[in-house]
Formats: structure tokens, sequence, C-alpha cells
DNA sequence: CATGAATGAGATTTCATTCAT
DNA sequence: AATGAATGAAATCTCATTCAT
């Protein structure tokens, strides 16, 4: 084997490896959409197969079984998650942060889509110990993640000092799931933005009432 | 027909009757146990005859199917808050009425058990339009309610005057729902007070985010 | 309840218990006829539903899975071993026993049905711990009561005295095992009875070997 | 095409078939193994692939289905008995070639596996006329070479004079079949030679009546 | 020559629902 | 009123076989 060739042989395993991911990809975005749709046990494998314009049997190529797709999609979330909280990190400011962390509830799909299939996966973590793992972890991170985001930023330092950081994150958090849990209700197309007003006024009723004490106090200035 | 047999057959047509919604409550008792545990679609009806001791066939005469057993806890549910409103509207001061509402998701049952049902019952919402309308509904009440019990209470008309008291009462809401999501991580029977205590607290600070801008202009006065 | 209707009670709990039963035998019949044409594992258990005359769904109701319905019929197949020795031993002469044992591979069905099934079992017995569990007990309750046949009657005592009993037991069932064993070759309806001649031929050849010796010695007298 | 070129073309066609024998003899290798731990139909194709250590397709290269695989490896067990009936037919006395014949299940491979395959054949065989029809000539072939054995060899025409060969080899290999059937039992690894013994006691027990009454009738003279 | 992704028919098993008793 | 045997559609998962690379 030459050179030449071993760059070829490399090249070509890449592209392989990159069909394989790209499959699984696929097949987990056609089982996010029939899983929002119809909920984890109403979705048939071959639900899920049609959507994703494949065969049954190849699913099984991929995921052992359907738990480990419900699985990989648990885990998908968490990673979006630590994404949105990276993002959120490197805003210039916490309000800015915290619009981003409101504002997207994920990333690529529509936030009708990925809150149906949320509430789903919460209900799925009070039977499956492994759904529930994931999801523990991602409660978690959001916390310690938005913890730190006020603990770190200037002004999260001097917003309502008669709470910790903790304690204000996880409201930020009980106040994003409550909303979330809310938009499950279908809305008319045609409504759909004004829904998401609707959960934004929450969001900025809530800001008013941490910064209102700062903006409060900065007034005494 | 004399007047005693009269009243026997009505004492009888009484008791049968009550026999019947014994009967309806035995078996809403036990789906409810079931749902909790195993999800909708993972408890068959057999399970729910099991639990409640009598034979599947029985469940058919007092539900039409599997779906009217969850509408039927549904409107339960509704009730409950419906109840749960009416207690705080009760109660002499605002803040002993949004206790009551934050301390007791449910009356009868274990609030674990509860909010298992709960969450399950919005990720089926956004498939089950029967449902979905009941929710709808329960949470138009909820917000309406707290919405007046605020406008109505002197403290209330005072408190975060710079809101709007519908925008309060979405954020009340959204906590309360929020926090009863997380709750569904199935705790060690030892720490269940422990995390009952977590999710107060950040009632708590709400609450104390609400009234804090009342105290402090209080303060000034 | 009085005694009238207690009896009454009792005699219907009595024909239930015998449907109960019917119905086990009839599946138990039907996938012996299945697992004999088609072998445990070409068999599906819509064909046994099929033969039975009765829908898939109801086998369930009587065997826990496919395994079961195997290891019920293993079970029968050492009931139907265990009756072959007890008519064996009530035989007046060893003769006579050993024809029996020799003539009645076992007694409802026929014979080249039972041998294929058999022959299935002692492959499924290489695999499946139940299944050799079962028939390790069925081996060993043979070569057991052959033997005390052998020990306890006048001729056996006589007969091949420089072996055991035991060792004779084990020569007899290899040799029937093995007859046996050959006997799967589905042979035209017409050659049966002949085929059968042939294995009585065996049988006759091993009986002279094993009495030579004694009417030699009884020649001597 | 020079003399050179032309042997080397020739070698690299004898190469070449001898690759081509040789990996139909690795994958035949792979599925006795594959069919002996699991049976025929519980076999995949993939668990067969996966032991010879290649892909799927490539057995459909050498083979043209699953039931070309059972038939080849059916007709090597034919050929394997008839090479042990030539070593056999080479041996001395005939007690030698008893010996070999009980002694060898098989020649490669562990005793224990091929009768768990043998088994499994003649199961296959009261289904699969292509099976039947291969180990129909099986039995043939070993009734057949023994009658011969005990025909053409001195001892032979003298021992149970009272038997036809046949009716003495039939007997032979009715024994040999038997105890072959119950070896299937897998016995823990410890316990495997004695196993073995017993197997071989049952022989000799089988040989001593066979030879006996020529012993004793020597004895007289 | 060799691979293994892909197919889709078919196997096992479950379960909502009905109905004779 | 109450039972639970019976049905059969549907779900999950497997596997022999093909074929593009």
């Amino acid at each position: 084997m030459n050179e030449r060739s071993f760059i070829v042989a490399a090249s070509m395993a890449t592209k392989r490896n990159n069909v394989l991911l790209d499959r699984r990809e696929q097949i987990l975005e056609a089982a996010l959409l029939c899983f929002a749709k119809c909920g984890f046990h109403q979705t048939s494998m071959h639900d899920i197969s049609s959507e994703a314009g494949i065969s049954v049997g190849l699913i099984y190529r991929y995921f052992k079984n359907k738990e480990e797709v419900i699985a990989a999609l648990a885990a998908e979330h968490k990673k979006n998650i630590a994404d949105l909280l990276d993002r959120a990190g490197k805003a210039p400011t916490l309000l800015e942060a915290m619009e981003i962390l409101f504002t997207s509830h994920c990333s690529k799909t529509s936030p009708q889509i990925i809150s149906a299939f949320v509430v789903d996966l919460f209900a799925e973590a009070s039977r499956n110990p492994r759904v529930a793992k994931i999801l523990r972890n991602v409660v978690k991170t959001k916390a310690d993640g938005v913890a730190e985001l006020i603990a770190r930023s200037p002004e999260g330092r001097k917003l309502a000092p008669w709470l910790e950081a903790h304690q204000i994150a996880e409201m930020i958090f009980a106040v994003n799931d409550g909303t979330m849990m809310r938009s499950v209700f279908r809305a008319s197309s045609a409504s759909v933005s004004r829904q998401r007003e609707r959960q934004l006024d929450v969001a900025r009723t809530l800001w008013r009432l941490l910064f209102s004490r700062t903006s409060h106090a900065n007034g005494h200035n």
C-alpha cells in the first residue's frame, strides 16, 4: 500500500464513517418528529422508518432497540442544552445571556416539536431509569450553568442580593420549564408567534422582577 | 306502590347509585396509581383491573374505553384544581392563599404520584385533543383564579404594581408547573421531604421577589 | 348460599376447570403435531393456533411463551414414559415387559410423529437447559425402571449373569433410542408397517442375544 | 505464452482453487460449530460469518443459501462415515474394527460437538427431503459396511451364527446411534471423559454379548 | 474477491375490546 | 352485575438474502 492508496483508503473510511453518522442522524431526526407527534409509546418503529424513508430493519443496525433511540435523543437533548449554556456564557451582558436561554428552547427544530418531546422525556424519566439519569444530569447542568453565569457577571452579583445565585437559577429554570410545559397545546400555526410572544412575556416579567430591585437601588444612586 | 315502598325504592336507587359511583371511583383510583407508575400507554386495562381487584370487563361497564378513563381522570384533576382555588380564595391573606396553592399539588394522594400523572397528562395533551381541551381549561381556570385573587385582595393590588395581575398569575403557575415537572424523578422515600423542601424554597424565592418591592416601598413610607 | 347452590357452584367450578384443562390439552396436541411436522423452531405460534383452531393470543393464556409449550410437551413425554414403565412392570414375564417397552414408543399418537418430536427434543436438550433437565430425568427413569424390572424378575436374574442389571438396561435403551432415531425418515404410509417390522426385528435380535446364553445354559440342564 | 508463464498460470489456478476450497472448508467448519451450539434454525448466517471471520455476503459466493450449507455438512458427514468404515475395514481383527467404529464418532472435532450436530441432522431429516436422502444413504452405507465386515472376517462368520450379518450390523448401529443421542446433554468438561467411559461401557456390553456365545462355544471345543 | 448496508417478510408477543355465561 | 375466555390487530425485533461499492 503506497501513500496515495493510503490516503484514498483513509478518505474512504472517513466517507463511510460520515455515511454511518448521517444515517444515525437521519433516524434520530425522524424519531424526534414522530415522538413529538405521537409520544414514545404510541410511535411504532415502522412510523419512524417511514418518516425516515428507510426500512424498519435498518433502524436496528444503528440502535439496539427502541429504548436506545429514546436514550440517544435524550443524550442529544443534553448536548443541545450544554451548547445553549455555552452560547449564553459568551454573551456580553447577563441580560443578553438570559435572552438566549429563554428565546431558544433548542436550536434546529421548531420549538413546538421540542417542547412536546421534552415533556414526554420528563414523563418517561419517572419510570425509565436510563432517561431519568440523563435528565437529572440535564437539570443539574442547567442549574449550575446559570448559577455560575449569575455569580460571575457584575450585574448578577448586584441583582436581588438577598437571594443566593442558585436560588435565582432554580427560579429561572422553573419558569423556563413551566412555560415549556404549557406550550404543548398545539397552537394553530397562525398563532405560533403569538404564543411565543406570551412566553417571552412571562420571561420578561421575571426579568423585571429580578432587576427591578437593582434599578430601584440604582435609582437611589 | 305505597309511600313506604317508594321510600325503599328511592333509597335502593340511591344506594345503587352510590355503588355505581363507588365503583367508578375505585376504578379511577386504581387507574391513577397505574398511570402514575407506568404511564398511560404502558398501562394495560388488565393492570388497572388487577389494581382495582375487579375483572377487566367490569371497567367497560363504567367507561367506554381506555381513553374515557384518561379523560375522566383529567376531569377529576380539573375538579381538584377548582377545589384548590376555592380553598385558596377563602384564605384571609394573599400570602396564605398562595401557600395553599403551592403546598398542595393535590389533596388525597401522594404528590409524587400526582406529579408523574400530571406530566403524563400534559404530554398526552399535545396529541389528544380531548385531554388538551380539559387541560387548557385547567390552565385558564388557574390563571384566572389567581389573577382574580390578586386583583381583589388589598395587598395584591399594591404588590409589584408595574405588572398586571394576569402577568403575575402566569408567573406563579409557570413556577408551580416547572417545579412539578422536575419532581418526576423518583426520589428515595427518605429524601422525599427534602425534595419537597427544595420545591418550597423555589416558591418562597418567588414570593420574596413579588413582595420585596412592596415591603421596600412600604419601608420608605 | 344453601347446599344446593354450593353443589351447583362446585360442579360449575369443576366444569370450568375441565374446560381449562381441555384447552391446554388441545393446544399441546396441536403443538405436538406441528413440532413433529416442522420442528420447534420452524413452527410458528400461528401454525399451532391454526392447527388447534383457535386464535394466537389464546395460547398465551395457557402458556407464558413458546418455550413453555415445548417444556410442557417434554413434561408430558416424561409422564408417558413413566406410564409405559408402569405398564411394563405389571407384565407377567420379563419377555412380555420388554415387548411392551419396544412396541409402544408412546400411547396415543402415531409413532412416526412421536419419534420426530422426540429426536427434536434431544436436539433441543443440547442447548435448552430446561428441556435438558427434563430429558435427563426421562433417561434416568427409563434406565432405573428397566434395571429394576430385570433385577426383580426371576428370568432377569439368570439372564446374561456376567452383566450387571444396569448394563443390560442401558443397552436395551440404547437400542431403543437408536432405532427411534432412524425412524424419523418419513416412510411412505404404505411401508409404515414394514418399517415397524424392521424395528421389531432389531429388538428381537437383541432379545435373542440376551436370552441365548440363558437358553443355552438351559439347554445344558 | 511461454512455458514459464503457463506453469505460473497453472499454479495460480491451482492456488486459486485451493483458496476456494479452503474458504469453503473454513465456512463449513464455522457452520458446524454454530449449528452444534445453537441448532440449524437458531443459527443465523451472520453467526456463521462471524465465527468464520468473514462477511455474510461471502458465504453466498460459496453456497447458494443456508440449506446448501446444511446439505454440504450432511455430505461431509457422509464422507466422514465412509472414511471411518474404510479405516475399520483395514483393521486386522473384527474386534479392532469395531473398536474403531465405536471410539470415533468423527475424527477432527470434539465428539460433543459432532453428536449435537448429528442429532440435529436426524431431526432435520424428518422434514428436509434433501437431508433425509443423504442420511438414508449414510445409514445404508454404515449397515452395509459393517455387514460386509462381519461377513468377510473369519471371526464374524462364527459369531452368533443364528443371526444374519445384517441383523448384527443393525444392532451395532442402533446401539451406536442410541448412545450418541444421549451424549447431547452438555456434560461439565470435567466429566466428558467419564461420559465417554460410560458410552464405551455400553459398547463393550454389546461386544461381550455378541462374542460370548462364540467364546463360550469355543470354550467347549 | 470481498464487504456489509439495506430490505422486508415473518416471528413472537401484547392488549384493547367483546360477549357468552 | 360481574367474570374472564377469546379475538385479532398491531408492535417489536430478527434474519435470509441481495447488491452497490
